[in-house]
DNA sequence: ATATAAAATGAACTTTGTTCAATTTGACGT
DNA sequence: ACGTCAAATTGAACAAAGTTCATTTTATAT
C-alpha cells in the first residue's frame, strides 16, 4: 500500500470536504472516523495527528460553513436597498435560505453543541453576524438598549428558522415560512418603535 | 443472580427515570444501555424487549417531558391575569424557564430529531401548545392570518430561549434572557397590531 | 548515501448498540 | 401438587464506532 505524503494544508481541506458530503448526504451520524479515511484514501492514524478527534473533524467543518454564511449575509445586505428594514429583511431571507438550504449541515452547526466552534471562534462569528446586523440597522438603532434588542430580534428570526427546520419545510411551504421570517423583521421593527414611544425601551 | 419478574408498567418507568437522571447529570452523550441496565438492575436484554432500541427510551422520556412542559404552561396561564398580553407573557416565561431549568433534557428534546417524539405524538403536543396559545390570546387573535401570527410569535419566543440555552446562561444573564423573552411578546403583539392597520396582515 | 524528523499506517483496545438462543419465572389446568 | 407453557429475563456474542500507538515509510538535509 503506497504511502505518498501530502501537505497538511492540502489534506486538510480534502478530509473537511469528504465530512461535509457525509453529513450532507446523511446528517452527522453518517460521518464516522473510518469513513472519512476512505473517501480521502488515507488511514484513520492520519485523521487523528491532523484533527486531534473526530469532533475536531466537524468543528472544523462547521467553521468553514460558518464562514459561508457570513458571505452569504453580506451578499444580501450589500444588494439590498439602503434602508434598514428592507435590509433586514434582506438577511433575515438570506439566513433563511442559508439554513434551509443544507438542512444537515445547519444541524451539524447548531444541534450538536460539542461539535459548535468553540470559545474563541463562536464568538467571532458572533461578533461579526452582530456587526452585519448594525450595518443592516443603520441609524435605525442606536445606543445599548438598541443592540439588545437587535440581538433579540434575530434570535427571534433564528427561531422561526428552526422551526422551519424542525419541520423540514420544502416546497410551498417554504414560501410561507420564509415570509414568516420575514414577517418577524417587519412585526419587530414596528413592536420596537411602539416600546419606545411607550417609554418601555 | 437472581431474575425477578416484574411487569412493564412498573419497569419502564423505572427505566425512564434511570435514562432521565443520566440526561440531566451527563447529557444524551451520558445515556448507555449497559448504564440504564445497571442502574435499574436489569440486563441490557430486558431495555431491548421493552423499548426496541435506545432512541425509543429517549423518545418515551421526552414524551414524558413535553406533558411536563403543558403542566407547566397550563399552570402558567392559569395563574395569569385575565389579559391577553400578560397570559402570552406568563407563558412565555414558563416556556422559558421550564427550558432553562433543565438543560440537558431540553437539549434532548429539541436538539435530535431522530430521537424527537415522532409523528403523532409532536403533532399532539403542538397541536395542544398551539389550543393554549389561543386560549391565552384569546380575543386578540381572530382568524387564520392570526393563528399564522402566533405561531409564529411562539417560534420567535423558541428562538429567545435556544439563545439563552446555547450560552448556557446562568446567574444575572438568566434574568436578562427572560426579559428579553417577555420583550418578544411584547414587540411582537404591537407589531402585529401595527402591520394589522397598516393593512398587511 | 545516510541520517533524521515528519507523516502515515493499520492492528489492537475500548466502548457502543444490538441480537438471540438458552434459561428462568409464574400462572393455569388437571 | 404437579407439570405445562407462554412470557419474561438473561448474558454471551457480534458489529461498528472512536481512539491509541509502535512500527514503517517518506522526504529532505547533510
Amino acid at each position: 500500500m503506497p504511502k505518498k505524503r501530502r501537505p497538511h494544508d492540502e489534506l486538510k481541506p480534502a478530509v473537511l470536504a469528504a465530512a461535509r458530503s457525509s453529513v450532507v448526504e446523511g446528517g452527522i451520524s453518517a460521518v464516522s472516523a473510518r469513513g472519512i479515511a476512505e473517501d480521502v484514501g488515507v488511514s484513520v492514524g492520519t485523521l487523528y495527528n491532523l484533527f486531534g478527534h473526530l469532533d475536531g473533524i466537524i468543528r472544523a467543518m462547521n467553521v468553514v460553513r460558518i464562514a459561508e454564511l457570513q458571505v452569504a449575509l453580506v451578499a444580501a445586505l450589500d444588494a439590498a436597498d439602503d434602508e434598514p428594514e428592507a435590509r433586514l429583511l434582506a438577511m433575515a431571507e438570506a439566513y433563511f435560505d442559508f439554513a434551509l438550504s443544507e438542512p444537515n449541515l445547519w444541524e451539524a452547526l447548531f444541534r450538536y453543541s460539542t461539535v459548535t466552534p468553540s470559545g474563541g471562534e463562536i464568538e467571532a462569528a458572533e461578533a461579526t453576524l452582530f456587526s452585519l446586523l448594525r450595518r443592516a440597522a443603520g441609524d435605525e438603532a442606536e445606543g445599548g438598549a438598541a443592540d439588545e434588542s437587535l440581538r433579540t430580534l434575530w434570535a427571534a428570526v433564528h427561531g422561526v428558522v428552526e422551526l422551519a427546520m424542525s419541520r423540514r419545510t420544502v416546497g410551498a411551504d417554504m414560501d410561507t415560512a420564509r415570509y414568516h421570517a420575514r414577517l418577524v423583521v417587519m412585526a419587530g421593527l414596528r413592536g420596537y418603535h411602539a416600546l419606545r414611544s411607550e417609554g418601555i425601551l
